[in-house]
RNA sequence: GGGGGCAUAGCUCAAUGGUAGAGCAUCGGACUCUUAAUCCGCUGGUUGAAGGUUCGAGUCCUUCUGCCCCCA
């Protein structure tokens, strides 16, 4: 104001906060304070409703014969339900003034009532220094006992008005809240503040976390935290954050999967360990993918993967019915029975039926005939085959030359045909899995819609899995996918050092080819199981993803409260 | 990385290349059972940023920033 240069004209919003202030210090010179902490409410405005619920006849009362002669001084005479003064807090909502009297809904993290503030009943003072500084924003706490109006909405009869948080920005339009989903996601506490079904959501959340957690502490497992910036990249494959300790001035990750840690705490013998965490992962955003996510990891000694797959069914069928009262559930616009048992189906009959691919069998066996299927018909990139072919060869291949000859069409049988020259009979089948696998991501993935466990991974695709005992070129692990979206996955545990050994061989040689999303050999891990770790299975579930499919959300971003966002 | 879209008052949205507007909120007034209260009146703008074309740009062009969608 005064502060204020002549030649620059306050915008609204200085000026509203300009007058809020002024509310504020009108307040302090009343002998209130604006910011104080000396009251809070007594009883969460869930709890009043709660308590008067069975009074909630009243409604029904019948109003006054409309030619009653009205009393001009007086109202029309409130009786409250009992003479209880009650204490209540919570953020005015609205502000709805009729001269003598003020009707302001407020709102506290469950519920909300409103505040009938009148000049008969309200404490003079507070109705002639305080109410005239209310505003809708405002944190208050009011005193007074509870009555139902005429039009049956549940009130506080305030005697008393105690304004303790002087809100100094406007809340947006009460009717359409924030629709700009980027300031949403920025101002979340506008967006909570506003949006009670926002609020629903992140509730939701919260009880799927502990629905989890009751799960599994029923259930035996024993809750753990592992570290969370680790030494070398383990656990999955994806790129990870890099930083820094200082003191030892040591090369630290942020964990792109606990799986390695807990799994040592299996070796340990805790037989049935979980966590439930961040991991962070240095790729793209996505409706689908947020740097940072949370993730359940759990460990179950002497389980196999399929005990893995009826647990998944069990938890994830009761938290549905927890959370929703159903199983089913509506998710970007498609109707999801979560009800058990969910399809089981190999990634080969998933390529086969929901691909539409008759040779589906024959490209998980013939790596030649897979690599030249997916050429021709377009379902991988050329460059893509190339590192996946020029891993699997005992003699160095040129990936930029053999990307040339894939591309080309009257050369491309002659590559693939002299790569494979250099495989042994079990690395044939080994790629054959992969390049199958590629081939399921690209026609296959975004048709499971119904929950479905999908089955039989190719090992090339799956370092940490164990063998199949009676294939050894395939794993036994499954993901389950629910509207084309992975939610879990699981595996029985290798735990063979030697074979683990080979696997991390095999990561290396990956990453010397061009792959990125690789792990590191982690030397200590192959030390545990050489210690010996119980025969085990293990599973990760997406909390975020979980979240999505149980409130409906068809952007991460809703689920998360904080999605990251570029600065302002 | 490629393509498309969006950005105007605190909020929600308008505006053929020709004077930037409405509703809500705010502010002033009326009103003692309202609930998107109602009624009367007044305010409120660096049109995301920087350039350009034009007599004249919210509008057309270029670049940049942020967000959303699709594709890879």
């Amino acid at each position: 104001m005064s502060s204020r240069p002549p030649e620059q004209p306050e915008s609204t919003l200085e000026r509203i906060m300009g007058e809020r202030r002024d509310k504020a210090k009108a307040l302090r010179e009343s002998g209130s304070d604006p910011f104080r902490n000396d009251i809070g409410p007594k009883l969460a405005l869930a709890e009043v409703r709660a308590k008067y619920l069975s009074t909630a006849s009243r409604i029904s009362a019948p109003e006054a014969p409309k030619d009653a002669p009205k009393d001009k001084d007086k109202d029309a005479g409130i009786t409250p339900i009992d003479g209880t003064p009650l204490r209540v807090g919570g953020r005015v909502m609205a502000k709805r003034g009729f001269g003598k009297t003020v009707f302001a809904p407020i709102r506290d993290t469950d519920d909300s009532i409103q505040l009938y503030l009148n000049i008969d009943h309200l404490n003079a003072d507070d109705f002639a220094k305080v109410l005239p500084q209310l505003d809708a924003g405002d944190i208050v706490v009011a005193e007074g006992p509870a009555f139902w109006t005429k039009r049956g909405e549940l009130s506080i009869l305030a005697t008393r008005l105690w304004i303790v948080t002087k809100s100094l920005r406007p809340l947006p339009d009460k009717w359409h809240g924030l629709t700009d989903v980027e300031q949403r996601y920025r101002q979340r506490y506008v967006d909570l503040a506003v949006d009670p079904a926002v609020r629903e959501v992140f509730k939701k959340r919260s009880a799927i976390v502990r629905g989890i957690r009751r799960f599994l502490d029923t259930r035996d497992f024993l809750e753990v935290e592992t570290p969370m910036m680790h030494p070398i990249i383990g656990g999955a494959a994806a790129r990870p954050f890099v930083t820094h300790h200082n003191a030892l001035d040591m090369k630290l990750f942020m964990r792109i999967a606990p799986e390695l840690y807990l799994k040592r705490l299996v070796v340990g013998g805790f037989d049935r360990v979980y966590e439930i965490n961040r991991n962070f992962r240095n790729e793209g955003l996505s409706r689908n993918h947020n740097p940072e996510f949370t993730m359940l990891e759990f460990y179950w000694a002497y389980a196999q993967y399929t005990d893995l797959m009826d647990l998944t069914e069990a938890m994830i069928g009761e938290l549905a019915r927890e959370i929703n009262g159903s199983t089913k559930v509506t998710w970007d616009g498609v109707e999801i029975e979560l009800a058990a048992p969910w399809r089981r189906l190999s990634v080969r009959n998933a390529v086969k039926e929901l691909g539409g691919v008759a040779d589906a069998h024959h490209i998980f066996e013939d790596p030649e005939f897979a690599a030249a299927f997916v050429l021709r018909n377009k379902h991988v990139p050329a460059a893509d085959l190339a590192r996946v072919l020029a891993q699997g060869s005992s003699k160095k291949v040129e990936h930029a030359e053999l990307t040339a000859s894939l591309k080309a069409e009257d050369r491309r049988a002659g590559a693939i045909t002299s790569v494979l020259e250099h495989y042994t009979p079990e690395q044939r089948r080994i790629t054959a899995g992969h390049i199958g696998y590629l081939l399921f991501e690209a026609v296959a993935e975004d048709k499971l819609v119904q929950p479905t466990f999908l089955t039989e991974f190719p090992l090339a695709v799956s370092p940490l899995a164990r063998k199949n005992d009676k294939d050894g070129a395939f794993c036994d692990r499954f993901e389950l996918f629910v509207n084309g979206k992975e939610i879990a996955n699981g595996f029985s545990e290798l735990n063979d050092p030697d074979d683990q050994r080979a696997r991390f061989q095999a990561q290396l040689t990956a990453k010397d080819a061009g792959a990125d999303e690789t792990m590191d050999y982690d030397e200590d891990y192959c030390r545990a199981l050489e210690v010996g770790m119980p025969p085990a299975a293990g599973e990760g579930i997406g909390i975020d993803r979980l979240a999505m499919l149980l409130t409906g959300a068809s952007s991460i971003r809703d689920v998360i409260l904080f999605p990251l966002m570029r600065p302002e």
